[in-house]
RNA sequence: GCCGCGGUGGUGGAACUGGUAUACACGAGGGACUUAAAAUCCCUUGCUCUCGGGCAUGCGGGUUCGAUUCCCGCCCGCGGCACCA
């Protein structure tokens, strides 16, 4: 036997597989199809660190194994290219940006290479190569002409290290992701993509896709749908009070009839609390301030409040805990639709103007930010939403509407309370009982005197409001509607008359300490108003029943809302809407290295021209200067050749957008080029689409769960809608690996010092090693430190399969104990090609790879080995360790490799171990048949001689079976 | 604050649907081989005692014959969102 020598025998499968051209697939209709894919790199100047082979390796190895399970898979490589530091290194050494991009890529190439991974090379697509932006271009000229991309003033977010605008999304925490620097608002006119059409289809497919639950539920966030209604507030000044002030005939009837003020629209998710609007507030931005400024008898107050507003930084307006500011607009008022009542209008920086309207109605019973407003500025609050809990009543069962009432005693001598620990159910609660007709304050002494016997309290007052819950009471046997009042007495003496036992049976009564009510007290309602009691007032902000609501008093939240919004869409006074958190996607950079945006802006033409399609890709220009300028415009502009074209449409002189595609164009649509990479005519054919279809498993980084992934389910979506894309959702699966971390728990960065070079391990251990030991660190979607000891014990797994060649059977030597060899050695194997198989589906590698090396250590114990059993280990383990086991394959395996099917009635062990239990605890094993029967091993059990010693003599009560697994002895 | 994920030996981590907790690997200790070392192989390795046991899966309760797993209440760590009306 030869020594492993991982060196050699890579570098020969290495240079096999490329000359055999092993993974270039085409479209072969006759086989089904399997396309994976892992987010392409970004090629840096650094090269690949050892975390970049995670989601390589592990997608690599879901490849390998659907290959061998005869799908024909599509596993491309590409390269993310554009972008900053790239252009910052370029313009630091003085070179060009698309020159550093090639080296970079033949760097990263190499790197890829020598860990053996089944690309397709021939499909490698790179977002800088004019081939490939050209369609970049397209698409974007695409989403123009259907009006989603758009030019608009507004203020964007410039980092001022960078010297670009970025996204809302890149900004992190007031600072710029990529160098943490500060930024600042500055007025730009920005390409923008309209996102926000796609909001809802973006949020309903996610309903079709197999995504990790966090990946759907981030998305779903960030959308951030909230239903509810517009409602529209007259707003009027006081030298305008109309004639119909307070006559409730003036409520105008439709919106084509307003009253001659001006209205004030908002966006409630609460429609069914506009009882309880008893103010609005109004974001410092809203353009009402200014148009009524005349009316606005505070003016220079209200104008120093907004000149300050404006004034602060994003971060300093949502700081934590900041006390909420405002002002009144004195003079003027809004008119409440659904009462009639003029209400205060306030001016307050907690309102922001991007989201809804810009304002509100404050309904501070029911919001807790206009609950702390309200308590600061002394404005009304109302409450109009009762608590409400639903607490699984049984269907099957009757349900009684009652008036209860809860007596709530302290005793002033020591501050406890009397409490009620109910022993047929596990409740713990304040004396309660139904209302028989009497009175509030006579119903509760009854019950105090009928549950505990304490017949002398005194009435303090009245707690809280109602509250209603619905549930099952076990000691009547039924459900209840409840309507809770609660009432606060004191102790005056002891004394106390026997009680019934029937009570007696039902609870005992016991005084607890006031600072323990909140943990003995364990049903909803009283808690509730304990804490309503002990910390004051607050806004109930969950869903309940209306109040004092007139039209809608009695329903649950969900049938006033409805009610409300029928309502306000009949009366005119609003109607239906819908609220998305997300926002349009600014598209536009001011920087050098990007996809040129393909228009030019034509005076006689009046506007934006699209460049024709035969004019892409419209390439950038190679020069000289390409510095970002402090100016907010890009390099381009000062480009005067290159700016100044002529109007494809008039042929007059005209000017090109100098602004270029953020990096996350290029990779919002490469999944599809890989499908038909070469192709001059169109991004990729139907027919190659529709081959390849969704991709079927895309795994990538967490950081992009959000961003780019909704990038890019957008731009599919829309060239799905228009007919260029056959499917709608771009990938099937999603599934996420978390990060590899230095030792020490940090982040693996140049400047940390702290980076392990791939192409040192691989020269150390070489490249099975270490993809190996990649899949075996730990759970793959968990973040984990890298250990080079490990990196160790895995190459030893791979030394002890290379070894195990020695002890192959020679066919007709020792049959007898070849045979008895192989039998024990049939189950384990059989056992690891299921748990192998599963595991690599659910991406659980780590397991994978302990079953294979308990495997191995079960064969280190055999003399013999069959070639059989071998053929099988190395066919598994190939898509881990692909080159040892092509060499080992070349010696001992027969054709082409294919994925072992486990034999279910080789996993059947005829002898299995059943531990016995006594009380819970294990105190002896039985090694018995399998198909022993439930009485005999039951039997054998009990004959046990340490269970016995536990036993003791007692009669057991119990004996439980658990089939193969246990026995459970109950004394 | 809200949402999500996690907490198991000295370390990374296993454990099916509630059924023998600590698989696999690292590290450590001991031994074999060797002139010696490396490599390799074998054994031991959760804690603890009185060697029969007792105690251990972040903490405290509960359900169960039986809980790392289910329920309730906390503590800690990580990630996302964050005045979104």
């Amino acid at each position: 036997m030869q020594e492993y020598n991982p060196k050699k025998i890579e570098k020969k499968w290495q240079k096999y597989w490329e000359d055999n051209k092993t993974f270039e697939v085409t479209e072969d209709k006759k086989k089904e199809k399997f396309y994976s894919l892992i987010e392409f790199p970004y090629p840096s100047g650094e090269g690949l660190h050892v975390g970049h082979p995670r989601p390589f390796t592990a997608m690599d190895v879901v490849s390998r194994k659907k290959r061998m399970e005869g799908y024909n898979v599509l596993f491309p490589i590409g390269f993310d290219a554009f972008g900053l530091p790239t252009e910052n290194y370029a313009i630091k050494t003085g070179r060009q940006p698309a020159e550093v991009t090639k080296e970079n890529i033949a760097n990263f190439t190499r790197q890829l290479k020598i860990l053996g991974y089944s690309f397709d090379w021939s499909r490698v697509v790179d977002t800088t190569d004019p081939n490939y932006y050209k369609w970049t271009q397209w698409i974007f000229l695409q989403l123009f002409k259907h009006g989603l991309a758009y030019k608009k003033n507004q203020p964007i977010n410039w980092c001022l290290s960078c010297k670009i605008g970025l996204a809302n999304e890149e900004v992190v925490g007031g600072v710029c992701e990529r160098c943490g620097g500060p930024v600042e608002k500055r007025n730009k006119e920005q390409w923008m993509l309209a996102i926000t059409k796609y909001a809802e289809s973006l949020l309903q497919g996610l309903g079709t896709v197999d995504y990790i639950e966090r990946a759907k539920i981030e998305q779903t966030n960030w959308i951030g749908k909230s239903e509810g209604a517009s409602v529209f507030f007259s707003v009027i000044a006081s030298d305008e009070r109309s004639e119909e002030r307070g006559n409730p005939t003036g409520i105008p009837s439709s919106l084509e009839a307003p009253r001659n003020d001006r209205i004030l629209e908002v966006f409630t998710t609460r429609p069914d609390t506009l009882f309880g609007a008893t103010y609005m507030v109004l974001a410092p931005e809203h353009q009402l301030i200014e148009e009524m400024k005349e009316k606005i008898e505070n003016w220079s107050e209200v104008l120093k409040y907004i000149e300050e507003a404006k004034k602060k930084t994003d971060i300093d307006r949502t700081n934590d805990e900041k006390e909420k500011t405002g002002v009144e607009l004195k003079g003027i008022k809004a008119i409440n639709p659904v009462n009639n009542e003029e209400i205060p209008v306030w001016v307050a920086d907690y309102v922001l103007v991007g989201y809804g309207t810009g304002a509100i109605m404050a309904v501070p019973a029911h919001d807790e930010r206009d609950f702390e407003f309200a308590t600061k500025h002394k404005v009304n609050i109302k409450k109009v939403v009762a608590p409400y809990l639903k607490d699984s009543p049984r269907e099957d069962k009757e349900t009684e509407e009652r008036d209860v009432i809860t007596a709530i005693v302290k005793n002033p001598k020591d501050n406890t309370y009397l409490c009620l620990d109910w022993k047929t159910t596990p409740w713990k609660s304040f004396p309660t009982g139904g209302i028989e007709g009497d009175d509030l304050e006579t119903a509760a002494k009854r019950e105090v005197l009928e549950e505990t016997g304490y017949t002398n309290i005194k009435f303090i007052k009245q707690i809280g409001d109602s509250v209603f819950a619905e549930f099952y009471r076990p000691h009547k046997d039924s459900n209840v509607f409840a309507h809770f009042k609660y009432l606060l007495f004191e102790l005056q003496n002891d004394s106390k008359l026997e009680i019934d036992q029937k009570e007696k049976d039902q609870h005992e009564a016991l005084w607890v300490k006031e600072e323990e009510i909140d943990s003995f007290i364990n049903v909803w309602n009283q808690k509730l108003i304990w804490k309503c009691m002990t910390e004051g007032e607050c806004s109930y902000t969950d869903a309940g029943i209306a109040i004092n609501s007139e039209f809608i008093n009695g329903l649950k939240t969900e049938e006033a809302k409805e009610k409300m919004i029928n309502w306000l869409e009949e009366k005119g006074f609003g109607k239906r809407e819908t609220n998305y958190k997300l926002r349009d996607w600014v598209f536009s950079r001011q920087r050098y290295w990007g996809e040129p945006i393909p228009l030019v802006d034509c005076k006689k033409c009046g506007g934006w021209v699209p460049l024709p399609e035969e004019e892409l890709p419209l390439k950038l220009p190679e020069v000289e200067k390409y510095q970002p300028t402090d100016t907010g415009e890009s390099p381009l502009a000062s480009i005067e050749e290159w700016v100044n074209t002529t109007c494809p449409k008039c042929g007059g002189s005209a000017r090109r957008e100098t602004d270029t595609m953020p990096n996350w164009a290029g990779s919002s649509w490469y999944f599809l080029r890989y499908m038909d990479p070469n192709n001059g005519k169109v991004f990729a054919s139907k027919e190659n689409m529709k081959y390849w279809g969704q991709v079927d498993w895309y795994n990538g980084g967490m950081e992009h769960t959000v961003l780019h992934l909704l990038y890019s389910r957008f731009w599919n979506q829309f060239l799905c809608d228009i007919g260029e894309v056959p499917f709608k959702e771009p990938y099937k699966k999603r599934t996420s690996h978390g990060m590899i971390l230095a030792k020490g728990g940090e982040k693996m960065s140049k400047s940390k010092g702290n980076v392990v070079n791939p192409d040192e391990m691989v020269e150390k251990f070489g490249a099975d090693a270490l993809r190996a030991y990649i899949m075996f660190m730990g759970p793959f979607d968990q973040a984990v430190e890298w250990d080079t000891n490990g990196l160790v014990g895995v190459k030893r797994f791979l030394d002890r399969v290379w070894g195990l060649q020695e002890r192959l059977d020679e066919r007709n030597k020792k049959q007898e104990t070849r045979n008895k060899a192989i039998d024990a050695i049939d189950v384990a194997l059989h056992k690891t090609i299921k748990k192998v198989t599963e595991d690599i589906d659910a991406m659980r590698f780590n397991t994978a790879i302990a079953k294979m090396m308990e495997l191995v250590n079960e064969m280190m114990k055999e003399e013999e080995i069959s070639i059989t059993s071998y053929q099988s280990l190395v066919t598994i383990l190939s898509p881990f360790a692909p080159h040892i086991c092509a060499e080992l394959w070349e010696q001992y395996g027969e054709g082409d490799m294919v994925w072992p099917k486990y034999d279910p009635t080789k996993i059947v062990e005829d002898e299995i171990t059943i531990a016995i239990q006594v009380n819970g605890k294990v105190r002896d094993e039985l090694t018995v048949s399998v198909d022993i029967s439930e009485e005999e091993i039951k039997k054998l059990a009990l004959e046990s001689e340490k269970v016995d010693k536990w036993i003791d003599g007692k009669e057991p009560k119990k004996v439980i079976y658990v089939k193969g697994k246990l026995v459970s002895v109950v004394v």
